[in-house]
DNA sequence: CGTCTCTGTGAACTGCTTGTGAAACCATTG
DNA sequence: CAATGGTTTCACAAGCAGTTCACAGAGACG
């Protein structure tokens, strides 16, 4: 079997011990170019990142992964219950979290959970909204049934617009959600961006999103109902 | 929004609590049938079922919602620790759990999660009041079901009046609510954008912000039913 | 090493938002 | 009824936020 991957690095004893008890292979990494070197032939099978000693190198993993291409894997984060407020606005760094100090039953049960629902597809590849569809695993767009050719920022922008539909965002939002945390950039880069995707996705489907003035952007319409 | 399912029936009373507190309308229900009975028009938007007291009759409900045609419904369970090896054989009946007896924050944090995965989205943050529908997300506002096109200090006017209705504000207290602590501007200010404010509010709904007079502006009614 | 595309930024341009003074209007009071 | 003080309405100008454009550095690719 694959194995799991482990922030920090090394691994606390605990979770070490309750991996090897029930019999699941792992190896520990303290930064995503660790993970990298460590990285097996076929991928790791899933992570298991400890947010509660280095929040900000947790959540960089996180990201990290994400960013990369699939095979996707599973992310198990693992927090303190003061942590749990900071989730809010990181839902799409991970798939299912655990509370440290954790039973090592429910992490067990946690991790085959996970694997279950995962190894089922029960992720998502496609983004869809009214004409727009993007498709996770090719990195591919189109509205409207034509082929959209995005850049890289182009498509991270969108997605990124496209699964949270309604909400607005302000630019400093956008450029910490989409661009990263660190990054320190001005808030025209963020316009110019939306520009070009709207001249990508035509006349007819530029009014997907909307400028909501003195505030940010919004893509597609409000959701009063849901 | 649409309402959460909660067995066993009667909600124990630590779930009914958290689930009140958090902003989550719900029903109990004892059995697939009461489920059935009770379920609203748009159907129930999830499920939260305990399975520490009746553990046959919470799996039996888990697998009658699966059974159902869509919409399909998230389902969280409420397991005990010596419950979770029973979890092992039935993956496919509930999408997440969670331990009881359960932290409040947990629960709420793995509502949140559950629904952004499964595609529902949070909960829109709405300020209502009559006709009156604000929502804070997506910085849009609708009055008796029409959608209101307002600038961004008509929304903030409106969002503060709104959540402080029957409450009577002179123009200087709106002026540094509204616009700011150290925001040094005539009356009048306040005066137009209260004037535009009910002008797009239309005739028919424009009482719903009072003039009183020699004070200041109230929005509803107030308390005394005058 | 050269070429090409992507990305970020400054600057000009445009239109809407916003604040303001003045005048009309209204309620209250003497 | 007239006087007074407060409110509504109007029109307009200044400023600001968003759009658009052109360009340069960075990075990918052959």
């Amino acid at each position: 079997m694959e194995q799991l991957l482990i922030f920090p690095d090394p691994a606390p004893a605990a979770l070490a011990q309750t991996l090897d008890l029930a019999g699941y292979p792992w190896k520990a990494a303290g930064s995503p170019e660790a993970a990298d070197r460590l990285e097996p032939e076929d991928g790791w099978s899933g992570a298991i990142i400890g947010a509660d000693e280095d929040p900000e190198g947790a959540f960089g993993l996180c990201r990290a992964l994400r960013k990369r291409d699939l095979p996707f894997e599973p992310v198990l984060l693992l927090v303190t219950a003061a942590q749990l407020a900071d989730l809010e606005l990181r839902d799409d760094l991970f798939d299912d979290f655990c509370l440290a100090p954790f039973r090592p039953r429910e992490l067990e049960a946690r991790l085959a959970h996970l694997f279950w629902r995962t190894g089922r597809g029960t992720r998502p590849e496609l983004v869809e909204y009214g004409p727009l569809v993007l498709n996770l695993e090719t990195y591919q767009a189109a509205v409207g049934g034509r082929p959209l050719d995005l850049t890289y920022m182009e498509y991270e922008l969108l997605k990124f617009l496209a699964t949270h539909p309604g909400k607005v965002f302000t630019r400093e939002t956008l450029l910490s959600r989409v661009w990263g945390y660190e990054y320190y950039g001005g808030a025209r880069t963020v316009d110019v961006h939306i520009r070009r995707l709207r001249a990508k996705l035509g006349e007819e489907h530029a009014s997907l999103i909307s400028t909501v003035r003195s505030v940010g952007y919004r893509f597609g319409q409000s959701r009063w109902g849901v």
